[in-house]
This record gives C-alpha cells, sequence and structure tokens, in this order.
DNA sequence: ATTATACACGAACATATGTTTGTGCGTCAA
DNA sequence: TTGACGCACAAACATATGTTCGTGTATAAT
C-alpha cells in the first residue's frame, strides 16, 4: 500500500495513461499500448511494472485476458469526467451557460453536440428525475434577481428542455417584452399566463402568452456555499 | 436509436452482460464471452449482433481491439454499484432526519455508524467541498421556516458536523430558549450573536452565545422540484 | 418462383496481446 | 571482490481474440 508519490515516475506515469484512456475509451489499454505511451521499449518491463502496481494496491490483474487491468484506488492528477458506463447513476449534465434577469438564455441548438466540450457538472440521480443526458441541461445563476423563487447567485439550477409546461411546473421563461428571463412556477389562466413565485411574500406576475416564451422546465437546484 | 424494447431477446441479453461484467472486473468482455454466456455457438454471430447494437445506438466498437466495446446508452435492469474507475467521484452521505424550526436536530452520536443504513444521498464532489464521508451528514427541511434563507419545504442540505464556526459560515444554530433550529448566517458581536438571514429582506436575529448551540456548517443545498 | 433480407452456424484465418526467458546494468551490503 | 536485488531490454512463444467466408434457414416482398 505505498503512496502514489512513493511509486517511480515511470509507474506514475503509467498509472495515469491507463485511467485517462480508460475513461476516454471505455476500456483499458493493452501492455503494449502503454509501452509505447510511456516510452517502454518491451513489454516485460511494462508487465514488471504493472505487478509492481499490483502490490503497491493500485491495480488489479486479470491473468491471460487481454485489457485486463483495472485501476482499484484513487490516484492524484487525473479527472473523473465521463463514466465508463451509462446508467441512472450518475450523469454528466452539460452547463451550458448562465441565467440572469436582464438577458436571454441562449441554448445551443444541439445540447448533444455539447458532449466533447468541458463545461460539465455531475448530476446525482434525484435530482435528475429520470430525464437523459441529452435532454438536460444546467445553467448557473447570476445576480439576486430570482430571490423571490428561492434561487440566488450562484446557484445552479438543472433544467429539461421544453417550450411547454403544465400549471404548477417550475420553469425558465423568457419574456420578450420585459427582456427578462426569470424562473417562475407556470399557471395558465384564462387570459393570461401567471407566473408565481416560490416565496409566497412575493407578488405573482401575469403575462400575456405571446410574451412568455418557455426554455425549460426546472428540475432541480444545486447550491454549494463557500 | 431503436428503443430497448426493440431489440430482439438475444440482443437484449448480450447488452445487460456486458453491462455487468464491465461494472463488475473493470473491463469489458470478449467476443467468445459474450457468446458463451448468451448461449450463442458462434464468434460470428455475436460480431453481427454487436454491429446491430452498434446500428441501434447502444454501443461504440474499436475495430480490431480486443474487448473494444462500450456501451453508449443507458438500458433498463442493470445495477450501476460501483464506479469502473475511483476518483473523488460521488460520496454517499448518511441522511440522517429532517431539520424543523420547531424541534431540535437529533444527531445520532456516531454518524459512521450509520454508514449500513438505507437512508443515503449521493452527492456530487462539488458539494462535499473535501470534506469526508464520515464528518458529513444531511437533513431533509421540514416546513418553511427557513425561508428567510432561501431554504424550502423539502430541500436536503449538506452539513459538516461541527460545534463553532466563522464570521459568515452558514451554520445549523439550535436555540434552546426558543426552541428553535434554524439556518442562518453566522457572525460573533461584541456583545451577542448575529444570524443572519440569506435573503436580505428578512431581518437578523441577535441571540446570547449561551442560546445558540452550533450543530454544524452548512455546505451545500439540494433541491428537486416535483 | 424468385429475390431480398435478417439471422444463425462453423471453420479457418490473421493478429493483437499476455507471458516467459535470457541478458545486462546499476547500486548496495557483506 | 562477490552476491543479491531492483530495474530494464529484446526476442521468442503461446494463445486469446477479432475478422472473414461459405453456407443454411426462415420470412416477406415482388
Amino acid at each position: 500500500m505505498k503512496a502514489f508519490e512513493e511509486l517511480s515516475t515511470r509507474q506514475r506515469n503509467m498509472l495515469r495513461f491507463m485511467y485517462n484512456y480508460t475513461r476516454d475509451r471505455g476500456f483499458p489499454p493493452s501492455i503494449r499500448e502503454i509501452g509505447e505511451e510511456c516510452d517502454i521499449g518491451s513489454t516485460s518491463v511494462v508487465n514488471y511494472n504493472l505487478n509492481k502496481l499490483v502490490d503497491a494496491g493500485y491495480l488489479q490483474r486479470s491473468g491471460k485476458v487481454s485489457r485486463g487491468l483495472r485501476i482499484i484506488r484513487a490516484i492524484p492528477g487525473v479527472s473523473p469526467a465521463r463514466r465508463i458506463l451509462p446508467g441512472r447513476g450518475f450523469q454528466r449534465v452539460a452547463l451550458v451557460g448562465r441565467i440572469a434577469a436582464g438577458e436571454p438564455i441562449s441554448l445551443p441548438d444541439d445540447i448533444a453536440h455539447h458532449i466533447d466540450d468541458d463545461d460539465y457538472i455531475e448530476v446525482p440521480p434525484q435530482l435528475l428525475r429520470g430525464f437523459g443526458e441529452t435532454e438536460v441541461f444546467a445553467l448557473t445563476v447570476r445576480g439576486d434577481s430570482m430571490i423571490d423563487s428561492m434561487i440566488q447567485d450562484g446557484d445552479i439550477v438543472v433544467l429539461r428542455r421544453q417550450n411547454t409546461a403544465d400549471n404548477g411546473d417550475m420553469v425558465a421563461a423568457w419574456l420578450p417584452e420585459d427582456s427578462e428571463t426569470t424562473l417562475k412556477h407556470f399557471y395558465r389562466e384564462t387570459d393570461a399566463i401567471r407566473l408565481q413565485p416560490a416565496n409566497q411574500s412575493y407578488e405573482p406576475i401575469y403575462v400575456h402568452p405571446s410574451n412568455c416564451e418557455i426554455k425549460g422546465r426546472v428540475l432541480s437546484v444545486m447550491r454549494s456555499y463557500s
């Protein structure tokens, strides 16, 4: 159970490479691929150091099977990023921008296209309500203008991309006439749309349907205190 | 992009096997292993159906590389369980109870002892601020009494167990004389403690230090809209 | 009947890949 | 010196594993 710093430079490089490779491709590298990347001429040297890493408690090996490697201990200097297997475990959600009262929400047309980018946040399953990675996105809230909806500066809101809403839904709405973006509970009245703050001590807003573009439904909010 | 139910029984079995195998061993199965498990006599049949799964949008294949498989779409009926790669990924946090204005926070003495229980919530790393599983716990907020601190009924607050606080910290405090629990920003003044709501439109509370037991520091809040 | 298509089988093939063996080069202790 | 040990290299070896080919059997469309 050696500490990471006690490993040789070569072994640290190998670990990092294996980690990144597995994260990016979904399966571990072969011995020869490790050698190539870490400038090791001979496969036996890779094999030798792999066994060292097993002894040090970082690796599991399955004998005789190709790519039979598994990193079983956290190593510094690597980013977790995307999951190897999809599922209702944790999901990465594209953090596509920010929301503030005075500016429209600008959404890239194709959220799925965002997949290759770096701006991601990991969201626990309870907060996703069953929706998939591609239909969900996240925004950072800027300013205190959403305070009547119990959302403050720095909060991250997770939304599902949709243009309609049911009564009672919390939605992100763009009000063209007011040049306002807001997060409110949606209620369709006979002649207007009522946007109801989450905090009872604030008054609802009434807008004409033509002055209310729904951008998405709010699924959840995450806040971190510094 | 076929739905899971449109796949043949054989293909569904293959997907599930690949998923479980990868989850349990850390790397994908070989073609022959898939065939053996799914009662397929010929490797070419496995190969054929793997390509079908690629067409259906469930799988990625890396040509010529052994075990070059990656499941890229969630499939029903499998449990995520352990992560393939270790890391500062998600952590389970004990959900030890609830907090409401009228009742004290009751914390089990040993949070670590709670580990075997079922009441857990998974928290993304950003919200833990580097603290470990044993020093952190979570509470469900009941009632609207924390509304001045931008926290509403149903919210889950993650706290670090501690009895002191620095100025500006958001803390969970039990006020014995008032029989009140509250979440506020903590400020030590010359003669009293000021408990400042997060929402500027509410007034601070001043209490005597003897009437303020700090239970923990609030690290983050999670909210899910139904 | 004919063609096309989806799916399945077995066998042969090519090679990607883990394993082993022999050797050499340092450092350190006896 | 000597020997042990950790680490590295190259080459040969054995096999695990992806790929391809020829064939067969249904079912549906023409």
